[in-house]
DNA sequence: AGATTTGTTTAGGCTGTCCTAAAATATCCG
DNA sequence: CGGATATTTTAGGACAGCCTAAACAAATCT
């Protein structure tokens, strides 16, 4: 099998990748926490498992059989943040660091216990979807939060799990996938927005709104 | 923290003492299934972190550090199995081999989790002892059934969890934890004993008698 | 274009865990 | 007891994954 390390780098390519094409060595190296001559050699030895293309100093891609390992992984990570925080009450701001170890252990019968249990959720609880048993994955693009103007209103699709302080703030204000929003008003000059969610406002900065992606209910500016 | 490696021979350890005493070096290898050299290798480094005691060439003992740090291992394991048995329906010959992988990798936050989900269980699937969080652990030694004489009766309190294969004959036989039997007749010359259990009676060899461990009731033969 | 800055790869090392082969020690047995 | 045998340790190496420093290539600026 591939080594845990090995996957990593293999998720962490998928991932910059679906930010933008090609993906640099140091920019895989920033987001693996390595040196960026650590990167070269761990992407030299993925390039001789035809895991990924590497064309010297231009960049990775993943190979089909790269994207679906790393898809692979995915799953199992998605997977088992939705069942920590479904069958173990885990919070969601922990949920990631956990299956960030245990991605790499589970067994495909485990996987498939948990995928059963959950009633074969397509969706974690951070609104990213779980790519399927055949490496398929659906990924629908919504509007940044902060992208949306005054009076628009929508419904939270997904919320960036990378940072667990966001997670923690957004939760405790119910501003998770699925709940219904509205924007107040936006400050001019990157300020601020202000968002309606049931019955409570809440003020949240650009940065904030920008990782939250809304699903937009078309404007009847009638 | 220490290495998966690391953990893996304090367990192998405490196990191989269980059994008697001081343990040498070439018990511990072919435990770990790694030459007699690596395991000799590892000891001095255990030994280096004072977490066992090491007397050149004539054998190894966990120091109260080590059999600590053993005994928090060996919970993660148990309470794995059987949360893997109860939770996910995990046949009890599957649940070993996935605990193995998973006892490395959880948090404490899982351990408890896991374990209030279970209402703070005692004993895994098998009916061996879960070590308390404080590193405590209650045994309770029980006879062989392989060592009860005919017209014996009592009480199935554990099974040795090393053969999957022998664990799935025994399971689809109802010979497991809590099952009440009672020894019909013992072969001689080693042989065979025919042990009933509800209503069935079954024939089994020596060898897997003996690793059924079985609390015997006072046999009244008034 | 040529020079400088920035990004990437190569070279050489370190650590952890494993290996085989050789040396050291303990045990066993006549 | 003393030599043969079995066990254990030491020596020397491999491999994975990381590091820093130096060499190299590409992009950028003048
Ligand atoms: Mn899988
Ligand atoms: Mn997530
Ligand atoms: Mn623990
Ligand atoms: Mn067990």
């Amino acid at each position: 099998m591939f080594s845990q390390a090995m996957q990593d780098y293999l998720k962490a390519i998928y991932k910059l990748q679906e930010q933008g094409g090609t993906v640099s060595t140091s920019a895989l190296a920033e987001a693996m926490g390595v040196a960026a001559a650590s990167a070269t050699g761990m992407v030299k030895k993925l390039a001789g498992l035809k895991l990924v293309r590497h064309h010297p100093y231009q960049g990775v891609v993943l190979s089909k059989a790269g994207e679906k390992m790393a898809l692979e992984v995915i799953r199992h990570h998605r997977l088992l943040e939705l069942y920590l925080a479904e069958a173990l009450g885990y919070s969601w701001d922990k949920v990631h660091e956990e299956a960030e170890r245990l991605e790499h252990v589970i067994s495909e019968e485990f996987e498939e216990k948990i995928f059963q249990a959950l009633g074969r959720p397509t969706h974690d609880p951070h609104g990213d979807p779980i790519p399927a048993k055949d490496a398929t994955l659906v990924v629908a693009e919504h509007d940044r939060l902060s992208d949306l103007e005054p009076g628009a209103t929508g419904v939270i699709r997904q919320v960036s799990d990378s940072d667990a302080e966001m997670l923690r703030y957004l939760g405790i204000r119910g501003l998770v996938p699925d709940a219904a929003v509205e924007v107040l008003d936006k400050a001019p000059f990157n300020g601020p927005l202000t968002v309606k969610s049931g019955e409570t406002s809440h003020v949240l900065g650009r940065e904030v709104a920008s990782h939250i992606r809304v699903e937009a209910r078309a404007t009847d500016d009638a």
